[in-house]
DNA sequence: CCGCATCCGTTTCGATACTG
DNA sequence: CAGTATCGAAACGGATGCGG
């Protein structure tokens, strides 16, 4: 039963907190901000949550206005929850969030990471030449695919199949992070089969070595 | 004993909120936006928090460098909490989640309103002509005294006496909020007797009958 | 009064099992 | 795949007590 408390405070910020405030809600939030995604892929993406509680939270934030369910046409015959107008403003809250999370020591073992995260501080964290020529890669992380375009020095990340990709990099996660953060080389990672790389290689080296305005590199995760 | 679950989640949103995503941890950080409290202020200005939870919370806090408990010297001989320079970088994420929740309807009854809330609306609702000559003033609220200065077009609020106010107004946080909100004018609650008001009347009507180009709120309560 | 600590009933959470 | 059902564990909320 989605549970209905309240801080019983007219602060808008006390407001915002009753509706986004309960746990698993703004992460939910966070895991639906590069496309929508079905009840298995959350579950998948946050392993912590239980069942009963994500349908919890999906209900309740379905009943605020920040998620909506979609049932899909017939060939795909599958439910997906997206964010509505509401829930995408919350993006630049939850980005914030992830930048003061930065000096958060990570916690102790075992720790997960899901695509999205990864895929948000890919796109928060490249800032390719505005010289540069547009590329399209296609990546696949954990049996997901999303769409990564640079153009005009910024870089977007969606879900879905890329229509003409210039490159394709198939890998965890965690070894994109590692990547993304310079602790491997792309070199490195192929040739132990965490990565499997398709296409423009020198694109792809474009994208993941280029760390200009990197500060330091560790447990930078996700924002 | 406080808390310690963690979301066993290496992105920096998560370990954010493995920090500031408990309950009432936000609001407490809301709270000493505008300067260090007291143990009775903080649960006078939350009246949902338990005691023990407020506890609970402030150490929780305290471990992870968000707030610090500072003991006065002798004459006060009181302690008061405090943000840290890492809680203090949590306030235009607090902020922007109030923007945000200004759409969420208010709670059923009953609803509080904390002085440091309306306090947070004025600050961001008031938008004084910055040719207009800067002006100090005296707020009383729950027993409490803040310094209200406008100066070059911006407003600017902290706990404690002013030097040398132009004016000064003592009254409850939700009659401050209506005024603020022009439900009431200033000279209606003056009768009622909602308000007392001492020195320069036409400074104060300037600063709380300013409604032009009231959006950015942070705490603005709404409806 | 102020700053907690302790006790205790209630709610929420988390894990597992199970169903259409 | 997309959820329910159930149940023990943890967190929350209220009341009371206790030393400054």
């Amino acid at each position: 039963m989605p549970t209905s408390r309240t801080y019983g405070d007219a602060c808008a910020i006390a407001r915002a907190l009753d509706v986004v405030g309960e746990r698993w809600a703004l992460l939910v939030v966070r895991e639906l901000l590069l496309g929508p995604q079905r009840f298995s892929d959350l579950r998948r993406a946050l392993p912590g949550v239980s069942s009963n509680m994500l349908t919890d939270r999906l209900r309740e934030l379905e009943s605020h206005g920040v998620v909506r369910q979609r049932r899909l046409p017939p060939p795909a015959a599958s439910t997906v929850y997206d964010l509505t107008a509401s829930g995408r403003e919350l993006e630049p809250i939850v980005l914030a969030l992830g930048g003061w999370g930065l000096r958060v020591p990570l916690p102790p073992a075992p720790v997960h990471l899901s695509a999205t995260s990864v895929l948000l501080f890919l796109r928060g964290s490249r800032h390719p030449s505005p010289q540069a020529p547009p590329a399209t890669y296609r990546f696949e992380l954990d049996n997901r695919v999303w769409t990564v375009r640079t153009r005009d020095g910024q870089v977007h990340v969606e879900a879905g199949e890329p229509a003409d990709p210039d490159a394709g990099l198939r890998t965890d996660p965690s070894t994109l992070n590692s990547l993304l953060d310079g602790s491997i080389s792309l070199a490195t990672a192929r040739t132990t089969g965490a990565v499997v790389v398709s296409g423009d290689d020198a694109a792809l080296r474009r994208l993941l070595e280029t760390r200009a305005g990197d500060r330091r590199s560790g447990a930078r995760v996700g924002a």
